[in-house]
DNA sequence: TCGGTTTACGAAATCGGTTTCGTTTCGAGT
DNA sequence: ACTCGAAACGAAACCGATTTCGTAAACCGA
């Protein structure tokens, strides 16, 4: 069977329409279809206003849509941004997800996500599999373990960090100012009296936030000439909690003031809490990071740094579209953008774990 | 410049050897790109053992990754799924993404992700991009009042609905046993001498899994010849605080029993009580919907229905991927597989807030 | 040994857009 | 009126895989 015209629109018919090709369209309007392709991507070499509308009509009628195959294959383009998000069960990142999800349909473009669960065999799996999936850009939430691979990714497409570094450094970071969020927690603290302070981590977690934040709280506290320390509980509860208690009670009395590095081990301290009784021992202040829902609530409201989600998000987006823009303009190595850091203030919501 | 077979290993420059096509790739092993194409796909017809090794040494030799682009021009098929969710705000979406893609990934496939903020509008726009980008199949967890365009795309494309149905019905559905839930919890609060319950729900939420749940509610009631009544609280937070208060204040000392249609009703629920006092009052007894972290915390406990969020994702993956084989492997309208509802059993929690 | 069927594989068409390059048309300047 | 440059548009190559179809070789039972 010559392939013949495949007609498009047989409405007499009224069954569902073969899908239309770009040719088909060309052809009703009475055009080429570099034309009507012209049109489609309003290209430079502008039309007449005439033929302009001519094709929109009959694009209008026929409720033609472009097959994003055929226009990924010619351009190598594919308004495709990949994300890799290590844990998805952090409010933060689903923030961060909606947030980019958001930016990115701004500006045409649909996310592609994959979710790590910390772990670096699915961070690296996914990497390659988005990659291969043809993306134009990436954003990487890494939970570790990767950082060659990722390098190697950010010489051969563009790639933003986000929230969290790689060790070479070298690739574009988005992420909250910590040092500063730290140090006004740790005011807030001591504002409401607090004597001695600790920095609640896990050992499990050994991110370069972890690490950012315990050394700004470090050099806080000896710059303020505060006592404290950092404590790490060990993993899955009970030890931790013990631990916990011990640090608490050991401390009864003495004015403690406590801060949780992030969401999860809040939770754990929340948990540890409860079984000393419903409100907070008299004396004890707490302070957490990460903005979750029950912060209002628990304790009467907790002291909260929290991050700027949205415009994080949006900041990535911004970057990694540059980046893409770049890529797809220069040719050849000829314009590198230089690798940049960049920090989105986060601010303090003081609340009544911090009053007097 | 005539095209001249673009080069492809470069080993003694050692710079990035430009990308390879699978025409380089079966030059190298001596063969056909076509039997190339086979061995990709591993197909029917098999290959020699020998050309079969050949083949795989040289792919493993070049890191020859095929094209995405043009794959799925010729195939029309993209392994992509195209996830639309309302709200990811909520936990339960978080889990289920999570859930979605690890079921995904798991058959080769990528997620396209589309949040909605339960925006009808937003979503449309989602559900026409997503197709556009031309996934194979759509999860769509609906805000509402995009009925009929989802049922027209489940009628262009394989659609798995994701907790909430279509008024229309006819579209795959998977979901929790919401009915059972609602007794589970009903049951927990009798039998913790609770003598009125309420069922708390939102004015903003009109979904069909709230009227399912409160029909079930009140089913419920009337079968145990237990007093109670489904309230609704206004949007936004003081005047529903406010109605609220009435409700507890009313009931006062009357063993009241209140269910959380949902986490986020329940965090209001949360914040009312909270100016109560830090504990439950008397004789109070609650109950919630969907299993967040908090749960286990707030009041020492809350008695929670817990929906299985990782089967309910594992089915509708499953589901998803019979109706692409459906689609791909048979011809026309042929075989065209019937709507089909997925109750997935969900169980309680019994924690301190149901309590004798 | 021979017809007939499978099996292994290659040549070439094909998917549906984009892009390059060339041609025609149009308008302005002298 | 004539030239020239830009604007508008068409013809055809092209992106890189898959798929169809055809052919030669291998296999197989009689």
């Amino acid at each position: 069977m010559p392939k013949m015209a495949q007609t498009a629109d047989n409405w007499e018919t009224g069954c569902a329409m073969a899908q239309m090709r770009i040719k088909d369209i060309a052809a009703e309007a009475g055009v080429s279809p570099a034309t009507v392709s012209r049109y489609l991507n309003n290209r430079p070499g502008q039309m007449t206003e005439e033929t302009r509308a001519r094709i929109a009509a009959v694009i209008e009628r026929t409720g033609y849509r472009p097959r994003a195959a055929a226009r990924n294959l010619r351009s190598s383009r594919t308004n495709l941004i990949g994300v890799i998000l290590a844990d998805i069960a952090n409010p933060f990142s689903s923030a961060m997800l909606e947030g980019l999800s958001a930016s990115a349909a701004a500006r045409g473009c649909s996310l592609m996500t994959a979710i790590s669960g910390n772990d670096p065999a699915k961070e690296a799996e996914s990497l390659t599999r988005l990659i291969d999936a043809g993306v134009d850009g990436l954003v990487v939430n890494t939970c570790g373990g990767n950082d060659e691979a990722i390098a190697a990714a950010a010489g051969r497409l563009p790639v933003v960090l986000l929230d969290r570094d790689v060790a070479a450094g070298g690739v574009d970071l988005v992420t909250s100012n910590n040092r500063e969020l730290v140090a006004g927690l740790v005011d807030a603290l001591a504002a409401a009296g607090s004597e001695r302070l600790c920095l609640l981590t896990e050992a499990s977690d050994d991110s370069p936030v972890r690490r950012e934040r315990a050394e700004a709280f470090t050099d806080e506290l000896s710059r303020r000439g505060l006592a404290g320390e950092v404590v790490t509980l060990a993993d899955g509860g009970a030890t931790g909690v013990g631990r916990l208690d011990e640090t608490i009670r050991g401390y009864a009395g003495k004015k403690l003031g406590l801060i949780a590095v992030n969401g999860l081990v809040f939770l754990r301290l929340t948990e540890a809490l409860a079984q000393l009784g419903p409100s907070l021992p008299a004396g004890l202040k707490i302070a957490t990071f990460d903005d979750y829902p029950w912060n209002h609530v628990l304790f009467g409201g907790v002291t909260t740094a929290a991050q700027d989600t949205l415009t994080i998000a949006e900041r990535v987006v911004e970057r990694l579209s540059e980046r893409i823009d770049v890529v797809t303009t220069t040719v050849g190595e000829a314009a590198k953008l230089a690798p940049k850091r960049i920090e989105i203030p986060g601010h303090i919501e003081y609340r009544a774990s911090t009053s007097r």
